[in-house]
Formats: structure tokens, sequence, C-alpha cells
DNA sequence: TTTAATTAAGACAAATTTATCTTAATTTAA
DNA sequence: TTAAATTAAGATAAATTTGTCTTAATTAAA
């Protein structure tokens, strides 16, 4: 469904907020270790994520990257997904049609229409802030038990 | 969302589908033709729908892909993406942990949850048959327009 | 039985995604 | 101002997916 890169960025920036809710900045190193993801790639991740906007870097001594304490609320999972993976996720064909529309419809397009809604109105209503206040409850978990 | 593959596998199904009905065999150069897609790779898919069981080949003269007509009803979009995808859609967890359940999810295993089984049950309903149908009727198109 | 037509299979190649490594640029603090 | 700590960027490599090509195996019909 999402590439790795996507999944590591979402992983990456629950863990971020979680941090920033407590003022600290995180390194590559430590975000990849709490994820479980391989450190240069997830820093590539990470890159994009500060050039759109969803997180923050600072270089440099005592630096690492943060999320503002009052935008973590308001960051949607589909930001994280369309920094990465881009809006094919909305606007791509279930079958791959160049052009795929009500005039001129795929076999799968009406039902597809359904499931990709249904994902969607997920990721513009699920928050960063949810998902990391889960981890923090000890709901959910970013990594295997090792 | 789907594979590359998956989308030539369903497309080329519903072409074979197609003249089924009408009791003709079609050739993977048929197929790639009529669906846009390379015709050797599209070989290959065909390959993996006949192993699972899905269509039926015929060597020979007068050969090519078929699907017995009492079947089409029956074949449902969840086997061709199953033959050709496995059964990661399923299973999968949305974030890519090895383990994700009840016990143990992931951040967003129960949001994902309601999209994946909106997907399943979209897949375990849609018959090839009436996928079929749409094309037949000029309702729906296997590929874009030259 | 032979030939022509066809799918099957496997080796290979290209493209994309995932992952790593090295060096540059930046920033804080001493 | 210098040194240490850090992210940024780009080159490279590995793995996977996508795509191609050649040859083998099979089959129907003449």
């Amino acid at each position: 469904m999402f590439s790795k890169a996507c999944e590591y960025g979402i992983k990456a920036s629950i863990f971020i907020a979680i941090n920033s809710f407590e003022g600290k900045r995180v390194s590559p190193k430590e975000i990849a270790e709490e994820i479980d993801s391989p450190q240069a790639f997830t820093a590539k991740i990470l890159q994009a994520l500060v050039r759109h906007g969803v997180i923050n870097s600072v270089k440099g001594a005592y630096g690492g990257f943060e999320i503002d304490k009052k935008d973590i609320a308001l960051i949607k999972l589909s930001q994280i997904v369309n920094a990465i993976d881009g809006d094919k996720i909305y606007n791509g064909c279930g079958l791959g049609l160049h052009t795929c529309d009500e005039n001129r419809p795929c076999p799968v397009h009406d039902k597809f229409k359904v499931v990709r809604d249904e994902l969607k109105h997920m990721l513009e209503h699920t928050s960063l802030e949810e998902l990391a206040l889960n981890i923090k409850s000890g709901a959910s978990f970013l990594k295997t038990i090792t």
C-alpha cells in the first residue's frame, strides 16, 4: 500500500512528535533505532519531510529534528504521505490508465473509488498527535519486540 | 496500490473473459495490444494466472488463453490479485511491522484495518463477469484512447 | 509423422526503489 | 575564531520490479 519510504516517514514523524512534546530534538540515528529502519535512508526521508515543511531541522551542536508543538495536532497523515509518495494515491487509476474518469472509466473505477475515498478520509482525519499519544500510552508500537 | 503485474493481470483476465464468452481463445499478442501492456511481460503474468488456475492455456495451433464460460461469474478479483501479488494485501501491516495484531498493533492498525477490509470486500465481491460485461456494453474501458 | 503454431521457461537487461557511503554546509558553543 | 556536532547533498550500490529475448516444449492439423 505505502512505499517503504512512506512507512519510515510516518513512523519517524511519530517518534519526532513524541520527543517534541517534551522539547527534545532527535537525530537520524536515534530515530532509525527507535523505528527499526536503515539510518541513512531514513535521513533522506527526513530531508524530504523538512523540504515539505512537515518537520523542522536544526543543524549544528544540540541540533536535530523537531516539530513545533502547536503543529503536532494539525499535521495529518495525508501530509506525510503526500510529501513522500506524492499524490498518486489520490489521483492514480487503479489499473494504471493515464486518463480514467467518469467519462471514460477503467473497469474498476467506481469500485476502486470507494476504497480510495475511505483511504483518503482516513489519511486526512488522522493526526500525528493521536498517533503519538497512542504510542506514549502504550496502546500501539513503532517496532516489533526484540 | 496494485503492482503493474497485477494491473496487467486484471486487465488481461477481463479481455480473456470477454472472448471466452464468444468461445474465442486469445494470444499474448492480442491481449497486450488490447490492454496496452508489454507483451512478453504480460505473457509471464498469464503463466502465473494459469498456474493458479484462474485461466486456462491451450498450446499449439488454434491455441491460446481462455476461461471456462461457467467459471467467469465465479472468478473474483481477489483470486487474480492473490495469484500475482500474493496475500500481502490482506496480511501485511500498514507500516511494515513483521508482527502487528490486536495485542501489539502498529500506530495505524485500527485505522488501516477499516480501509483494508473495504478493499478486501471489494476484491472478494467483484466478479470477472461484471467487469467483462461492462467493457462489452461500453460502460468502461481497458485502455486510453489513442 | 511432420510441420506450423502456439505457450512455457529461463536468461538477460532496464528501470525503480531501497540502502549506503563520503563529503559539504551549517550552527552552536567554547 | 575555531572546533565539534550536526543536517544536507550527491555519488554509489544493492535489491526488487518491470520488461525483453531466445530457446524449449507441446499440440493440432495436414
